[in-house]
DNA sequence: ACCTGAACACCGTTCAAGT
DNA sequence: ACCTGAACACCGTTCAAGT
């Protein structure tokens, strides 16, 4: 909701940084992340694609600096109770943000962003461990077991979402399906649970809190252990 | 170790779907994912890049392709004794196909694969926990608690490997990191982990049998429960 | 200091034309 | 049936030139 498409002889905003990334950030959430082309969001801002390069090193700066933006949004309240509790609150938070920015996973997935914002988050969730007393070294595993749900998503291995769009789609994805027996008899099982017999894709934020809630529990076990051995 | 760039006056083997995508993923395993372009692939094959298009339907169909061809590679050996260490040796194994084939996790991460062979590995999985007695609910969130695991991969969030290389830019990566207490604890004990100061990196092989044991204990005792009560 | 025009070296894909 | 040449509509990026 800004100046988009203002009348041309408006006085002319010098360009920055921030505004940079924020035009990013508002057309990748707008129009998908495949949309952020240097010369479309170079359009967005009224500007050449040429005149980007003197705020932003290169496209791969660009996508740095969105994530960057994005990841600040989380707040980092600090702990209170159980580490665990601390752990959920903090993940779903990140949830929230992550599904309001659907592009963020893709990015991240593409190339690792280490930015001091990063640093700042990734440091406030190993204080959660280590204030709640669990060792270095279970805190450093666990951080590798829940991966990227420490930033609120699952890689998804499928997409059912043009299934759920399209019935012809549907309907042949369903004629496949059935021929394997294992995965017929667990996506029947899916489907008779909603007393809907359509539309029951899975719900993925049961299943993120089903897994973090796993995961958690499990370190949560050989912490004890190690305490008592 | 193939016919790449024969005398241009031998006879010419006429291309086909599987001469495509064989030669797609030795063009991977060689120099990247970025490198698989129809120009260059045509070029490897002695081909333009439009005759590809007889062969394949796009781009996107050629990547499919790719992960259908070593998807297959994985053997899909029948459960042996309990669920749970058939799980942990069919992920090994995926695995290690994975890891003679490092352009996969990106593939998979950009699109989504539903192939036959795809399908068939996953009803194979299904299987295993359907035979073992598991309810069809629970492994259904236990697929999705796996995740890319079950294909032999974890999605890496930071990446160490120039860190590993160049020097330099591990020191001004250390500068960066011990600005953050908690952050440059966890670094500080893994280096004294392997009694070398230096080069000690995250260990994936250990994460990855670490989180799939810790997936799958808490599987198991979810199932459990669920028996007794 | 900031922006631009023109250019370079790439993409995926279509389509009419060849054999 | 299979392959090609030319073309279209895009990319990211550089660089000399403008103000």
């Amino acid at each position: 909701m800004a100046t988009q498409t203002d009348a041309p002889e408006a006085p002319r905003i010098p360009l920055n940084r921030t505004r940079v990334l924020e035009a990013a950030v508002a057309l990748a959430d707008r129009d998908g992340i495949d949309a952020v082309s240097m010369r479309k969001l170079g359009q967005e801002l009224g500007v050449e694609a040429m005149s980007l390069y003197n705020h932003v090193k290169n496209k791969g700066d660009l996508l740095d600096g969105m994530v960057d933006t994005i990841l600040g949004e989380i707040e980092l309240t600090p702990m209170e109770g159980h580490w665990k509790t601390a752990m959920r609150t903090r993940m779903l938070a990140a949830r929230e943000v992550v599904i309001r920015h659907q592009w963020v996973p893709e990015v991240l997935e593409s190339r690792p962003v280490m930015t001091p914002t990063m640093m700042r988050y990734m440091d406030s969730i190993i204080g959660f461990f280590r204030e709640g007393g669990v060792s270095i070294d279970l805190t450093h595993h666990a951080m590798h077991a829940i991966g990227s749900r420490l930033l609120g998503f699952t890689q998804e291995l499928f997409d059912d979402s043009d299934a759920e769009q399209d019935p012809a789609a549907a309907a042949a994805m369903m004629q496949q399906l059935t021929q394997f027996p294992n995965i017929r008899a667990l996506t029947e099982a899916l489907l008779h649970e909603g007393d809907e017999i359509v539309g029951a894709g899975c719900d993925s934020n049961f299943e993120f809190r089903f897994t973090i809630d796993l995961i958690l529990d499990g370190i949560e076990r050989l912490h004890l252990a190690e305490q008592e051995g």
